[in-house]
DNA sequence: TTGATGATTCTATAATCATGGAAATATGGA
DNA sequence: TCCATATTTCCATGATTATAGAATCATCAA
């Protein structure tokens, strides 16, 4: 995962309203919610909710999909995945810190080891 | 973590100079680096990066010590530790998905299953 | 004390982001 | 077609964030 890549995702990640909705989404994974469902769950007006989901949805964490006259969004669990990979391979001590060593290889996508 | 706690450590790194410092702290842990060092490395301004540093304080991803007249900041792993832990459990699906299952328990902070 | 250096704070400016009402754009059913 | 509903886009407003020069503060050495 490239550094511009991390930080679109952590962006999406750091605000209050996107990352309940992610969360939202995730419990209902992997089929994933209608937006009017989110938004009355969560009791973001129509307009919030759709920016906050363009957001989600740029930074690939949301795909969405059309049903009818619903769009149901769904988490995007491999663009998370990555993200935790970029954190625990970039971010975190390479030398037996608490956060590096434990990670497992998912997919073969992460550097070797160096920053 | 709470979730407060988690949206300000993403926005912290989500900004390319504080994702750069931190990485570069991660990279000469665990004594760090003095301010100068980091400016210097990374090209910022002194005022810029104290406002950086701040951030990245306030937030608890650094730490700093004095030594003389040089300030070392540290990366704080235990923080980032936390964060992933918080994404694993909050932000990945618990039912066999591929970012959640393989999480090791690195301390007993975390809630069981529910979201 | 004085001077040099490291670091932060002050301040202004510009840029970006969040909010939500209102209008516009689908979609499907009668 | 016409209507109701789902969703997005448009737009204005307010709030937050990033930048960096200049001033200030802190520490040490002579």
């Amino acid at each position: 995962m490239q550094n511009r890549q991390a930080i679109t995702i952590l962006a999406a990640l750091a605000q209050e309203s996107r990352l309940a909705v992610y969360r939202l989404l995730v419990e209902h994974a992997p089929e994933g919610l209608a937006a009017s469902a989110i938004a009355e769950k969560l009791g973001l007006p129509n307009a919030t909710l759709s920016f906050h989901l363009k957001e989600l949805s740029h930074a690939g964490l949301v795909s969405s999909r059309q049903s009818g006259r619903f769009i149901y969004y769904a988490p995007v669990m491999e663009a998370m995945d990555e993200l935790v990979g970029y954190l625990t391979d970039h971010c975190c001590s390479q030398s037996g810190g608490t956060c590096a060593p434990a990670r497992r290889v998912t997919a073969g996508k992460r550097r070797p080891a160096s920053a």
